[in-house]
Order: structure tokens, then C-alpha cells, then sequence
DNA sequence: AGCACGCCGACT
DNA sequence: GTCGGCGTGCTC
């Protein structure tokens, strides 16, 4: 038999070991492996074998020393797939991460018994092949999708159906992806009663390991699939991919929380680029991001042609005399759903006269107010002691309003012989049956109700937009634009509280022009979507020792560092690094080779003052910071 | 991460 | 003369 070499991926988190190493395929294992087949084998001077996936198979070695043999093939199965291999190299590289931090979140633990039982039903050779042929025309739509919902419905799950349909029926494969379980059970519902419902993968999370390896495999079986899931479901290792949908990209669970914090709109840009296939992004409310791709052509924007039935009031009262009204009114009729924002202690800093979020002097971040009554911005550090409103120029603060803390005890006084429901982030209600009903709820939490609810109420408008983060305006057209989502087709909603051209802007449901205006300003100000922002974190001295690399770099900005709690030689500090798009690649690169080197000089200082060493955290696009 | 290689201080 | 300290570097 002839001579194979095997390229190999290691399982290891560190950073160094973040490449292929190439090994002697043995004989005896020449028919069982395949690319992306688990093996095992000899690393390094360690006792045992440690795991990995092949990555390429061939009859030349690249390699100029001498090479170990492969120790086993622990599953001939592809578990990673070419294209996913190619997919996880290239978020990696982008979020200066490692190949592995990617395969955790893309490749399930293996089940050696749902591979058996999947072996029986299915022979290796049965897998997809990649096939680019008879691709329909491709598109890259940004669609903003009716709040309107028909047979329980919604429009943006009959959009996608569409959408799907005319894959499925050409041969090619689509994944959803949607951020919330709520999102999910419905378009799951809205699945099964269409012609393909069984082509259908559920990849959702929070399921057992089987399960989850079980969808997997189900992915790789012959013929197109609809898969449908959350962040993990991008990943999903379909071989015909011919359209990608993603649902509410605004929604933050849509970003990973861990290594490499990617964000599902951005692995999906890569995968759709990588695999030539068509992408959509859908929502009631346009993202930022999307936007900006719209206005640089990326994406076309396609607008649903229906505007709900909105009235903003400007009050002072928490609830007004219109909206007791209003809500009084539609409780003869059926449910009625009043948003609150839900309790928060706010230290961010406004201007005293005209409530613009205060800014800092020297590089825009935002201003809070710290421990020892200190004006400060959460960005540079740099104390603010001459503050000058950049929009009206006074030169008072005032820390942010506490959140309300009315409860629904005020409702239930005032319609006592009402059902009153409350539904929150922690215990969410998820389904109500149709009558009147009052439901209170705080904003990604509202149960959804059979024929829409015939009355919203907004209210806290004002407490949401001036929230302690620079996103707040977006994030509150986000939440009450799914919340009018959740009406009956002839139904009013009421924002209170809410006045001004942002007012004027949500009653004419303008959600382009709310995310231009929005994003205009964000241009001016260099925040992110205009550009992006990293940030570092980690013991001071090596942060700052990469940060001595970095800096004069041309289109990277260093902002910091600072310490992120109260300083103390323990404490974590961060750096911030403003950079271009055309930056990103370059900086990335640049970032993961200097954590490195500073990481592995630095370990002798921490042996000998006896402290673990952490090494520096870099998050490429940072969206808490702001 | 492990683990060995290598070059300077107190022991049979 | 050597045992062992941990600083350095590599792992196909």
C-alpha cells in the first residue's frame, strides 16, 4: 500500500498549538480515515495519545523532519467538514481566536451510540457532496418584516418559508437562525405544516449531547435540509447550502459569550461569502450593522408594505390619562400588553439641560459618574472635570434616573376584576389564550397571544433610551417594534413618554430612516458600526506590554488602559482599540502573535510572585463596552 | 500544558 | 567532582 500523510488539528486551548501538524498514516489505518475524521495521536513529550481531526489527506509530506504515525481513528465519520473546517479557520483568524475555541461551538461531542444507530440508516458514502451547480440567482437582502401575523403566522416566518421553499424544491439546503426559543417554537410550528417538515433539523441548544449530535448527523444524510436553531445552528455541517436567514441580528443573544464572541451575523457574512450561497437578515427593527451594509451596497433593502397603528404621548406620569383610557377601552375586547423597563441603577452621566448623554472630551466615550463622585470617562479614563455639553453646552451633569420601581400592584387596584399576568426575563409566560387579560411584562419577555393582543402599552419610553449604553436608542426600537409585532392587525399602540423626532420617526414606523439617522451619528462620533472596537483585558504590565506593540500603528486608536473594577494590584485592567474595517484582518493577526510573546515571557514573573497567570482576553468586537 | 534540555550553587 | 534549581523552548 502506498505511503499517506495526514495534516492534524489538536485539541488544545493553547494558543501556540494553533495549526496542523502532519503525521504518517499506519497501514492498518489507511481505509478507515477520511478528512475530518477524530483520531488520535502522539503529541509533544505527553504519555498518552490526545485527540484531533484530520484536515487533509495526501501522498506527499510537507513536513522536513521526521514524522510520528497516526495512533487511531477513533470514527471514520467527517466530523469536520471541509467547508466547516474552512468556516472555523476563517472566524478564528477574524476574531483572533483558535481554531479550537471555533470547532467547540461548531463540532458536538461525539455519541458513540447515535453514530451507530445514524451508520445503520445512513453508509458513509451517503453523505452530501458539495455541488455548486444549478444554484439559483443568489441575494443578500437586509428585509424589514411586517408586525403583522396571519393564522398565527408571523410575516417573517412566511417570508422565510417562501424563501426555503424554492431551495428545497432546487435541491439546497437552508439554515435559519433565530435567537430566541420563543422565535424558534414558532417558526418551528409555522415548519410543520409545509410540505418539507420532514426535512426539518432542529439545532436548537439547551438539548442533551445525543440530541445534539443527532441533528448534526441528520445534516450530513442525503438530500436538503431546513435547519433551525440559535448561534450554534450557523454552523450547522449541511454540504448544499443555499440560503442562510437570520432572524432579529439586534437581539444580543445572537453574540457568543466566550471565545472567539463572535456574532451570528458575522459568521454568517463569512460562510455566505465562503460558500457563495444567498443570506437574509430579518427583523422589525433594522440593526446598525445591517444598515451600514445596506448603505456600503453590501445588502439591498427590501421594506414590508404595512405601517401599524401607533400614537406616542409625551407625559410626565408614568402612566397618563390616555393610556388608563386606552387600556380600560381594550380590556372589554381581549389582552392587553404593558411593556415596562425593567429595574436598573443607573450611574451613566447627562448633560443637566438637554439630556444628551455626556461624552468625553478627548475621545467621545461615554461619561459615568464613579466611586468618589468623579466624572470619568469608561473608555480613555480621563477625568472630565470641565465637562461642556457637546450638544447644548451647558456645563452641569446629572447622573442617571434610577429605574422605575412601580409594581403591578397599581393595576390590579385599578381593574380589580381583571386577570392580571406578569411575565419577565426570569419567569417568562410564553403562550395566552385570547380575552381580556392584562399583561405585564418587561421588553424580549411577552407572551405571545392567540389573534394578538388588541391594546399595547409602552411605557418607561424614556428610562429605555437613556439607559447606560450608547446602543440604547437601537435597543429600544428593537424591543418595542417586537413588541408591536405581538398585535391583532386592527390595534393601536402607545408609547408614553416618548417625544421628539424619534417619536415622530417610530409612529410612522421609519425604521430605515431610525437606523440611518442613528448610524450617521455614530459615524460622527467614530463609534461602532462606523468602526469597530476590541478590547484587551488582563494583568496590567503585559497588557500594556502589547499595547507598547500596537501602538502608532496608522487606523488603530488605543483608548485606556484602565483598571475595570477598583484598582488593585490584583484587579484586571482594559484597553479599548478603535480600528477601520480594513484594519481588522491585519490587527488581529497582529494582536494574537503579541499576546503570545507577551504571555510567554511574562511566565516567569508570575511563577516567582506565585500568582496564576491569566493569559490577556481579546474580544475583536467588544459591544458592551459602548 | 507537559516535559526535557541546559547552565549555575551546596552536597557525598 | 555531581544533584537539582527553574528559565527556555518545542511539540509533526
Amino acid at each position: 500500500m502506498a505511503s499517506l500523510f495526514a495534516k492534524v488539528v489538536i485539541d488544545s486551548p493553547l494558543p501556540q498549538l494553533d495549526r496542523a501538524f502532519e503525521y504518517s498514516v499506519p497501514e492498518a489505518l489507511q481505509t478507515a480515515i477520511s478528512v475530518g475524521s477524530r483520531v488520535r495521536v502522539p503529541f509533544g513529550r505527553a504519555a498518552g495519545l490526545v485527540d484531533g481531526f484530520v484536515t487533509e489527506l495526501g501522498d506527499q509530506k510537507d513536513y522536513a523532519g521526521t514524522l510520528a504515525e497516526l495512533g487511531s481513528v477513533t470514527s471514520s465519520l467527517p466530523a469536520l467538514a471541509p467547508n466547516i473546517h474552512r468556516l472555523a479557520r476563517a472566524i478564528a483568524d477574524r476574531q483572533a481566536a483558535s481554531l479550537n475555541d471555533v470547532i467547540k461551538l461548531a463540532v458536538p461531542a461525539r455519541s458513540v451510540a447515535v453514530e451507530k444507530r445514524w451508520l445503520e440508516a445512513n453508509s458513509l458514502d451517503s453523505i452530501n457532496q458539495p455541488e455548486q451547480s444549478n444554484q439559483l440567482q443568489t441575494f443578500k437582502i437586509a428585509h424589514l418584516a411586517a408586525p403583522l401575523a396571519e393564522n398565527n403566522i408571523p410575516s417573517w416566518c412566511s417570508n422565510f418559508i417562501q424563501l426555503i421553499s424554492a431551495q428545497f424544491e432546487n435541491g439546497f439546503s437552508t439554515i435559519v437562525s433565530v435567537p430566541d426559543f420563543r422565535d424558534l417554537a414558532v417558526l418551528a410550528k409555522a415548519l410543520s405544516e409545509t410540505a418539507f417538515c420532514g426535512s426539518v433539523v432542529d439545532y436548537s441548544a439547551s438539548r442533551t449531547n445525543s440530541k445534539r449530535y443527532a441533528s448534526f448527523l441528520q445534516c450530513l444524510s442525503r438530500g436538503p435540509k431546513i435547519v433551525i436553531g440559535n448561534r450554534a445552528a450557523i454552523y450547522a455541517p449541511v454540504q448544499n447550502l443555499g440560503l442562510i436567514c437570520i432572524w432579529d441580528d439586534g437581539d444580543s443573544s445572537h453574540i457568543e459569550p466566550s471565545s472567539p464572541y463572535s456574532h451570528t451575523r458575522e459568521v454568517a457574512l463569512v460562510r455566505q461569502s465562503l460558500e457563495n450561497c444567498s443570506i437574509v437578515f430579518s427583523s422589525h427593527s433594522r440593526s446598525l450593522e445591517v444598515q451600514r451594509l445596506v448603505e456600503i451596497g453590501y445588502l439591498e433593502s427590501q421594506t414590508d408594505n404595512f405601517k401599524p397603528l401607533i400614537r406616542a404621548t409625551e407625559s410626565e406620569t408614568r402612566v397618563d390619562g390616555k393610556a388608563w383610557q386606552a387600556i380600560r377601552e381594550a380590556l372589554k375586547t381581549g389582552a392587553v400588553l404593558v411593556q415596562v423597563s425593567s429595574k436598573g441603577v443607573s450611574k451613566s452621566a447627562y448633560c443637566s439641560k438637554c439630556s444628551d448623554r455626556a461624552k468625553c472630551s478627548s475621545c467621545n466615550g461615554p461619561i459615568w459618574i464613579d466611586n468618589n463622585q468623579l466624572a470619568r470617562c469608561r473608555w480613555c479614563y480621563s477625568a472630565n472635570m470641565n465637562f461642556a455639553c457637546a450638544s447644548c453646552g451647558s456645563k452641569t451633569l446629572r447622573a442617571g434616573r434610577p429605574g422605575a420601581t412601580r409594581t403591578i400592584t397599581e393595576f390590579g387596584k385599578a381593574f380589580p376584576s381583571i386577570q392580571i399576568i406578569e411575565s419577565t426575563g426570569d419567569q417568562p409566560i410564553e403562550w395566552l389564550k385570547a380575552g381580556p387579560k392584562l399583561v405585564v411584562s418587561t421588553p424580549g419577555a411577552e407572551p405571545r397571544v392567540d389573534g394578538g393582543y388588541v391594546s399595547i402599552i409602552l411605557l418607561d419610553c424614556n428610562d429605555l433610551i437613556s439607559r447606560d449604553s450608547l446602543r440604547a436608542t437601537e435597543e429600544a426600537i428593537r424591543v418595542w417594534s417586537n413588541a408591536v409585532a405581538l398585535m391583532a392587525p386592527q390595534a393601536e399602540a402607545m408609547a408614553v413618554g416618548l417625544a421628539g423626532p424619534l417619536a415622530k420617526s417610530f409612529v410612522n414606523w421609519s425604521q430605515q430612516e431610525i437606523a440611518s439617522r442613528e448610524l450617521q451619528q455614530r459615524r460622527e462620533l467614530r463609534f461602532p458600526p462606523a468602526v469597530r472596537m476590541a478590547s484587551l483585558s488582563g494583568e496590567r504590565d503585559l497588557l500594556q506590554k502589547v499595547l507598547d506593540e500596537i501602538s502608532g500603528r496608522p487606523g488603530v486608536e488605543i483608548l485606556g488602559p484602565m483598571p475595570l473594577s477598583a484598582p488593585s494590584p490584583s484587579s484586571d485592567w482594559r484597553a479599548i482599540l478603535r480600528f477601520e474595517y480594513s484594519q481588522g484582518a491585519a490587527l488581529a493577526a497582529l494582536l494574537k502573535a503579541q499576546v503570545l510573546q507577551a504571555t510567554a515571557g511574562a511566565k516567569r514573573v508570575s511563577a516567582k510572585s506565585g500568582r496564576s497567570m491569566r493569559p490577556i482576553k481579546i474580544n475583536m468586537d467588544d459591544t458592551e463596552v459602548i
